[in-house]
DNA sequence: GTTCCGTACGGGATTACATCA
DNA sequence: CTTGATGTAATCCCGTACGGA
């Protein structure tokens, strides 16, 4: 299932004209951790930000030896954010890590983060992220299996409503035909409104047949019970012969 | 120039925990 | 000591901005 969720390309939109103004939470700079102190002050010239950043790791001891800007994805001396790629080998350890937990632990996130020679905060942020781009795959996959499941039943809707309306027609030009014929495999009455419906309108059997999960065949088979014989049906479906004169 | 994808961010919601009346 | 109210920190998700291929 996931591996069918990964071979899919994103294609829905997330953009929207919407922008957000921003606003600081100043109060957090006092209390938050390093990571999130960082994260709450963007007012401050890039530079400066760094170099919180770097004393705030420094006595965490997160900081590998040496580490850059360019390593820990720091932003530009002129306040533009500064994008950094991840590398094939980081994206590949974080990718295995997401595959064992989708979520992190601070301890994990830690341990990531020194190993990679990245921010805390950015490994936060890489799962945040891989957690959404998985969620919009799942909800894409869910969307094509819908799509299907609906034109599956839109078109057994049709050909139910076309057996019923034959029946109904022999019914009429020749009971006696009607009355002395097998009784059709696929036909049953409810007891209680005696109208004839389906088999297969029991949920599990239709749901087995089309592969899909019980609740959406059941959505279908009230369409159909409705739609054909303009009322509600009961849903205890009972294999009836037509009675023998 | 445009599009798409990955990275980063802000903000709201939720939860756990601490403090205090 | 218990309890409810309140504040704080941490984390998640969502929507969005933005850089780079």
């Amino acid at each position: 299932m996931m591996e069918r969720a990964e071979d899919l390309r994103l294609s829905l939109s997330l953009s929207s004209p919407l922008i957000a103004p921003r606003t600081h939470h100043v109060a957090m700079l006092f209390h938050a951790p390093p990571e999130k102190r960082f994260l709450e002050m963007p007012l401050l010239p890039a530079a400066k930000r760094s170099e919180v950043v770097a004393a705030e790791e420094e006595r965490a001891g997160l900081r590998g030896g040496g580490g850059s800007d360019e390593e820990d994805g720091g932003c530009g001396i002129d306040g533009s954010r500064k994008k950094l790629r991840l590398s094939k080998d980081q994206s590949a350890v974080l990718e295995d890590s997401f595959r064992e937990h989708p979520t992190l632990n601070p301890r994990q996130k830690a341990t990531l983060a020194q190993q990679l020679g990245l921010r805390p905060r950015q490994v936060e942020v890489w799962f945040q992220n891989r957690r959404a781009r998985t969620k919009l795959k799942q909800t894409e996959v869910d969307c094509e299996f819908l799509k299907r499941c609906c034109e599956t039943l839109t078109e057994e809707n049709r050909r139910l409503q076309k057996e019923v309306q034959e029946l109904r027609a022999l019914k009429l030009v020749s009971p006696h035909l009607y009355m002395n014929m097998s009784p059709p495999t696929t036909l049953t009455m409810c007891p209680s409104c005696e109208r004839v419906s389906n088999t297969n309108n029991n949920s599990s059997a239709a749901a087995d047949r089309r592969g899909i999960s019980t609740s959406t065949a059941a959505a279908g088979s009230s369409v159909v019970d409705t739609a054909a014989d303009g009322g509600i049906l009961c849903h205890r479906p009972i294999a009836v012969r037509p009675q023998q004169s």
